[in-house]
DNA sequence: AGCACGTTTCTAGCATCGCTAGATTTCCAT
DNA sequence: ATGGAAATCTAGCGATGCTAGAAACGTGCT
């Protein structure tokens, strides 16, 4: 190793880093909106490597392969449904109307990117869950769950209880989005939902009267 | 058109019908064990033709394509389930005990038919759901959770109720299954889950106090 | 009985998929 | 300028769902 090597190698070694996280990123850019514009089926390895104008074996050198670039997009989803949840408990809302916001900017974020929601929850992304190497965004987004819904759980242990409504929207999002339920009447079923899980009754009795 | 042809013709006819409908159940089992045995990307025209010993276009002069055989190993799911639920409440229990009965039933089928239920509730099957179109077998299973759980909907709708509590229980399965919630505590979610929805309050107040 | 015709079934192949080995080019350090 | 390592591409493999056209079959008539 010469002394350019010491001096100019490691730059010449950053800027190509740089291009390849560059390059990684439209990767993962053109699977999201390729994915958003025509599905996931359309998310071709052939039709990612035209977009990104270079060849297939590229995509490889970035990822295992394509189940890791859906991951990749699921990650955004994650760190992006986060923010929004977040925003929508950002005023420091209680009781029913913290629940109502909550599902209200987690159907939203499912309504308004089905692609996303899809690579988070449907597709097969090999990302782990509930594990101690659980990403980061992932855990954030049941804590931020769990922060605002922990105190509703009433008798039952918060972060089953935010499991189980977590569950509860997935299921909505998931059957309305595959036809099984019809979407016209999704806003009166969230308030069913709320209704629910808004602690009428003991908890937080000044939803309602009991 | 001979005096054969009225006699014997017909039943010539009827034989072959039965024996193409007999060809038809054949190749939705194929299709059923082979995805329970070894997951839905395993259900390829190919092997399907091999285990019914018919070449691959045989398959579709039976249905329009993959999707149209998912959809038929749905439809008996859809049917399997409904007698499952049916089951859990012929006794009649009422109340939190009802919606006990009918989530473990609906959970434990689910745990059991893994590959069952996915073409029920996860592929693309092209089933018409909440359509006038709907199949049979839809409608029925639809119908046990109404006739059971209507009553405890309390001041919300009774079928918008049966969806969202249709949905959370779908939601489970659909987290559990995928990995997204860790099978450890299935059954202490449920035990939430039924809290939530068991009318704690004012309809049916002899299950907790409040 | 034998033949003609309609139906059923099969062979063969298309376009596309995810993925990879091996040739080829590019670029850096000398 | 040039040797060699790193990056990239060409070409192809084994699958997939699905289909057109050829071959085989069996029915019903003479």
């Amino acid at each position: 190793m010469s002394s350019t090597a010491r001096i100019q190698g490691m730059s010449v070694q950053e800027r190509k880093e740089r291009e390849r996280a560059h390059r990684h990123q439209l990767i993962v850019a053109a699977a999201r909106e390729l994915a958003e514009a025509h599905g996931w089926d359309a998310v071709t390895t052939r039709r990612l490597s035209e977009r990104i104008e270079y060849s297939q074996p590229v995509l490889y050198s970035h990822f295992r392969g394509k189940r890791e670039i859906v991951g990749a997009v699921a990650l955004e989803g994650f760190t992006e449904l986060t923010a929004t949840m977040r925003e929508a408990v950002a005023n420091g809302p209680e009781g029913r109307a913290a629940v109502a916001a909550l599902a209200g900017a987690y159907l939203d974020f499912a309504e308004r990117n089905p692609a996303l929601y899809d690579a988070m929850f449907l597709l097969d992304t090999g990302l782990p869950f509930a594990d101690e190497a659980t990403p980061a965004p992932l855990r954030e987004g049941f804590e931020t769950l769990l922060n605002t819904l922990g105190a509703l759980a009433g008798s039952a242990e918060p972060a089953l209880f935010v499991e189980v409504f977590w569950s509860a929207l997935h299921g909505l999002v998931s059957l309305t989005r595959s036809g099984r339920l019809p979407r016209q009447e999704a806003s009166r079923r969230l308030d069913v939902l709320v209704d629910r899980f808004a602690g009428r009754g003991c908890p937080d009795a000044h939803t309602r009267s009991c």
